[in-house]
DNA sequence: GCAATATTTGCAGACTATGCAAGGATTGAG
DNA sequence: CTCAATCCTTGCATAGTCTGCAAATATTGC
């Protein structure tokens, strides 16, 4: 886990970038700012941008975190109901998330006025439920199972941080609770009554 | 309902495009394809190409129709169970995509492969989401709950059509109720042992 | 057939994104 | 410390995207 020096560097002129084009967005909206003037506030050159990033909306997203492999296990092993191991996943994500607070809030503004953002974003999203559908593979009744499971989870943080942009002075957690009992809900409905 | 010429003559050049864009796509991939050269196959010029579809993405993916007045009001006012009347939506909407399955191949090629296309998607997604939860809002125990439901319709027909396309020779009938189980024994999983 | 209204088109111009090659910085070995 | 290998940054050239504008063309209703 220790990184040379240049990759420490890499990894601070990403961020670096990321926050210089969020805070532009903000001022202006992400359209009507130029990769060259996103590049003058990074202090790097317009071609090196693009060594980071491929276009300007996947810097304002930035490199999300990956699953740790604690998580992970978890999901495969755990000893607690389906249900309570993925409400587990979603709450140490959340309170990732809650670590920067002002950031997700920039983000989430792009990704609700921005397509290609939209896009990129659920390209991370489409791995992320690829690898929680795979750790689910053995406790679920078959893939496609999982594969419903895997979507809730990520549809749920979704969830959680649109309603926690909207509803003014709910916390993260309160907002992740409330579209988790939502959901159980919307299950109970599918799966009580019907057949 | 009746169109005045000008109106079906744009619904025609408009469908002409997408089959277009689309073809070339297929040929080469949608991002090799330039806008100058679809303007050309549909015989139009560039400039009016950008007339009809905000970027070639948007072309790709064409104009989605609207839920009929019929289809919400079965949302609204349905007698049968929640979970019926959710399924009966999905077959109807899967039986009208089933009418042209080559274009629903192409689009589906497009949509793996290209970001962008894959945002434009979402907010047709989330526009139908927003109309579905609205009809669902008198069944549902609350707010959260009929967002759950109107997910899960958006979802169950992307992974119906995912399956179809990657499981050979399924039909998209089929494919939809196998999605659709998957889905109730999800919801099963999450709605009976936990709390 | 004519005036009002919409659509198409060409053109100019700003912006996005990539390949390439030169120049600079970092690294590890001696 | 020094040198060679390696990686990163940068400027330049270039192909492509997309918009505004104004002239030309087509459609509509009267």
């Amino acid at each position: 886990m220790t990184l040379s020096l240049r990759e420490r560097r890499r990894q601070e002129t990403a961020r670096h970038i990321q926050r210089a084009t969020l805070e532009l967005a903000m001022q202006s909206g992400l359209e009507n700012v130029t990769t060259e003037e996103i590049a003058v506030a990074s202090g790097v050159s317009a071609r090196t941008f693009f060594n980071y990033f491929a276009n300007k909306e996947a810097a304002a997203i930035g490199h999300p975190p990956n699953f740790s492999e604690e998580d992970k296990d978890v999901l495969r092993n755990g000893t607690a109901s389906l249900a309570a191991d993925l409400k587990l996943l979603l709450d140490k994500q959340i309170a990732s998330m809650a670590e920067d607070e002002e950031l997700l809030r920039m983000v989430g503004r792009v990704l609700r006025s921005n397509e290609k953002a939209r896009g990129i974003l659920e390209g991370f999203l489409m791995a992320e439920r690829r690898e929680i559908a795979d750790c689910l593979s053995h406790r679920a009744i078959n893939h496609h199972t999982a594969a419903a499971l895997a979507k809730t989870v990520t549809d749920t943080i979704g969830g959680a941080i649109y309603l926690w942009e909207h509803d003014g002075n709910m916390s993260l957690g309160t907002a992740l609770d409330t579209v988790w009992e939502g959901l159980i809900d919307a299950s109970r409905t599918l799966s009580l009554p019907a057949d």
